[in-house]
DNA sequence: AAAATTTTATACTAATTGGTATAAAAATAT
DNA sequence: ATATTTTTATACCAATTAGTATAAAATTTT
């Protein structure tokens, strides 16, 4: 009985933020990017309509846009997330202690973030896209640069440490890497299975064996 | 002036078919099919509009949707035109002497192709997509799983003629190929230099030698 | 209890989407 | 010349797009 009069009206947002003066709302902010996120990531940026998300979010359109801003800006925010939350191992397994197990490490992760078959957000949601969308193509362009600049600072460091040969750069060397990544990305949307992905990798560190 | 005589109201199907009864076509069907191909694989399924198509090709929607079906249709004949003519280098590779050969001449061919920085069409244009669009992807799906199974089959060729060892599978061996092919057409929408995606394929058939 | 505040829900906007009906235009056949 | 055929161009369709104005609902503060 006390824990129903408790739990009554209960606002998600009650134990986090400060009580609003207003009407509460009826959804968890930071669940909501979460769905939000899992529609981007399933369907695309295009591929997405704000109804889309009103209905996956159970939220009206105006609180969509009050709460997030238009859908570029909503599609933003979900990619910050993923990049915050699902792609942290990538900096975790760079700093694995020699290069043969950052990689291993790294694909090893990555395989089990794409293993719902819809691949790496980054890649497989604006590869092309309507001119009208280009800005979004580009900052996912920017991001998989990213990433593959952090494969090229783990190589450089570890051709100081003579760990690796020096025979190819490291940009070379990092460009393969993210190609990998890439396909592999490619090769879940395609079906692949977790054990055929592991299996490719095998095939792909022996590089560095 | 007997030139200009000729050429009046010239047709551009008038050499190839014979020329029908009624108000002759502005547009030349084959070169049509060629610029909605360039537009699906320049913005994607859901990136290019019936609008985009007609203005690209200087074409009023009902021709459009009399010439070619809906947009669905249209873009399954533009992949067709794409296999065949631009994918066609697949199964020349496939036919070098030695392993090596195959999969150089497949990866010199890709980088000619995709060096546009649009990527392979299969790969580029719905890897994620709107439920609504669902036939789409799935079709696009089965055509990179259909070259996956060209180069498993080159290999198995090259097993059985003991040209290559027999420690990995030839399934896992071509889902490898593939991963890089896919992966160098990510990386040319990453901004990756044919040069650049000429030593990640050095790298990566390493393995062969 | 009343005022203030904030979110919700409904209903709207203008533009665009994929797709089509209709009639004029431009050719050939008779 | 006239009829026939085919394509073009205009104008439309219903549905959906991204985005917003407005008022009711639900809360806290006074």
């Amino acid at each position: 009985m006390i824990e129903k009069l408790q739990s009554k009206k209960q606002n998600p947002n009650t134990r986090l933020e400060k009580r609003l003066r207003g009407r509460p709302k009826k959804f968890d902010f930071s669940l909501a990017l979460e769905q939000a996120l899992a529609l981007f990531w399933a369907q695309g940026f295009e591929g997405t309509s704000i109804s889309n998300l009103s209905s996956a979010l159970n939220m009206n359109r105006p609180s969509i846009y009050a709460s997030f801003g238009n859908k570029e800006h909503l599609f933003k925010r979900c990619t910050e997330k993923y990049l915050a939350e699902k792609l942290s191992f990538i900096d975790e397994a760079m700093n694995e202690k020699n290069t043969l197990m950052a990689f291993e490490a790294l694909f090893k992760k990555e395989i089990e973030l794409i293993s719902h078959g819809k691949g790496c957000l980054l890649v497989n949601t604006a590869l092309t896209c309507n001119p009208m969308n280009e800005a979004i193509k580009t900052m996912l362009t920017e991001h998989r640069k990213t990433l593959e600049s952090k494969f090229r600072k783990r190589i450089q460091l570890a051709q100081l440490k003579k760990e690796v040969g020096t025979k190819e750069s490291p940009a070379t060397l990092a460009k393969y890497i993210a190609s990998i990544y890439q396909g592999l990305s490619v090769q879940t949307a395609t079906g692949a299975t977790n054990r055929g992905m592991r299996e490719v990798v095998k095939i792909a560190l022996k590089i560095f064996e």
